[in-house]
DNA sequence: TTGACACATACCGATATAGGCATATGTTTG
DNA sequence: CAAACATATGCCTATATCGGTATGTGTCAA
């Protein structure tokens, strides 16, 4: 079996380092399509396909502006991925406490 | 051309769902790799193949004892998470202030 | 030593994916 | 309307990945 699908989640979106690198891009601020291409230096289809998994997903957000198409962040859309990795802070947090606990208890 | 190696990317390998379930098992504790067998309802070998590319990138330890390999979180290796998240989390805050300048200056 | 046990690895088939190229869609300008 | 521009999409190929099955490797027990 192959992969499960990258657009379903957003773990799977950030797992690509060129969706990142465009999402890095777009820290800048809200850019179209053509910016991000030469910024990234990537063809223009690649961008856009990226961009649509991106979208999929809800990382970032697209408004049209003339012929343009402007791309911004959506980065409440990283909750999932926050809760995530915070789940594993605290379990280290609490497992340090419990180090400290035991060093105390030495002294 | 297909995604890039899940072996050198942290970001890659935790994008993967079975995975992100063995370091969920994990959270518990060290485990031999029956337990996360048992846990999960998974075939051994995939098992075993995927803790490999979570070792590869450093995002668990391994410790044998006896004929058993316990492995553990290195949550260490959380921090190029962390700081790829602080990023976008400042980009959020700065947003946010932007939007309360703003409503002050409606005032 | 032989067998049971725990795990790792090799090989294989199926499939999603990334990227390239060509083209379609939609918008502005002349 | 036609041509230029900005972007999206369809088709194609190559390849890495996942999962399965079979087997190798190392360890303990009798």
């Amino acid at each position: 079996m192959p992969r499960s699908a990258t657009t379903s989640d957003v773990f799977n979106a950030i797992g690509d380092a060129r969706r990142r690198d465009i999402l890095d891009t777009l820290l800048g601020g809200e850019k179209p399509v053509g910016a991000i291409v030469d910024d990234l230096s990537m063809s223009q289809p690649q961008v856009s396909k990226h961009l649509r998994v991106l979208s999929e997903v809800g990382l970032v957000r697209c408004r049209a502006e003339g012929r343009n198409r402007l791309y911004r962040l959506e980065p409440t859309r990283l909750q999932p991925f926050r809760e995530w990795l915070t789940k594993y802070e605290q379990a280290l947090n609490d497992r340090l406490d419990r180090v400290d606990d035991y060093l105390r208890e030495l002294q």
